[in-house]
DNA sequence: ATCCTTGGTATCCATGAGGTAACTGAGTTC
DNA sequence: GAACTCAGTTACCTCATGGATACCAAGGAT
């Protein structure tokens, strides 16, 4: 099957969507994009909000944010540094599917804690009997 | 700060929220997901669809969403076995949000591919006029 | 008897994501 | 001239995720 012709597609392995997709589930990265949702913010400011990143790894991610054209990183001249990170136009288009996502996982934590505790019941149950 | 009657908060590392949001971002977990949406689907059928994956990582991500109360897993009693996986009405209520990420990831898939490309060529001149 | 099927398990292993801690640079303040 | 600020960087380490491979169970077909 040549892929090449193909409208993209999350479920074809060579397909670059597919490796969006699973950069917006990044550990760090789409909590980074939700809270420049509120504006232009600075790296330690960003390291507060996010709870406890260490430098490394929230650079990380906002180097590939930046690469992939979703913020903007802006290095203001003074000293101490200032630099402010944003969301471009491109950025801000994500939040909207993205918020829908959170949205729902904040919606539905009740009914998933209570289907895994019934699941958890029944695999006690199973050993019991079995 | 006690979070203990905040609403759910992906932010808050101590959210059940946020450790759902970042499971949607799993590998496998959103893929199978869509794939899902077409309808029940068997063990092997899935395997083809979601190309390439192994069967012990698709039934850890399977045990997984079952868990979570967002698929069902059922076992006919055949030989040689036939299981079918299917959606539940949660699981069904993820593929909303879901499929407008996934049609934004295919959508912006030039858009990306392009900042990138800029990206990497500003590194590069940045490297030879340093 | 042996092989075929499906839907997995069991075991081992490599990769890499992410964490820890210490350090840097440059100007400003004390 | 020592210390402080912010925004990182560097080196090192750990552990979970996921992959490769082989195997298994049960019954029907040959």
């Amino acid at each position: 099957m040549d892929t090449k012709d193909l409208p993209a597609n999350v479920l074809d392995p060579d397909c670059p969507s597919r490796v969006i997709f699973q950069r917006i589930g990044d550990k760090w990265a789409s909590l980074v994009v939700q809270v420049l949702a509120d504006g232009p913010i600075r790296f330690s400011e960003l390291r507060k909000m996010v709870h406890v990143v260490t430098p490394k790894v929230l650079t990380q991610t906002l180097r590939t944010l930046e690469r992939d054209g979703l913020i903007t990183r802006t290095v203001h001249a003074q000293v101490p540094p200032r630099v402010d990170y944003e969301l471009t136009e491109l950025g801000a288009s994500l939040l909207e599917p993205l918020t829908l996502l959170r949205l729902w996982a904040e919606d539905h934590v009740p009914s998933i804690l209570k289907a895994r505790d019934a699941y958890d019941d029944a695999q006690d149950e199973a050993f019991i009997g079995g």
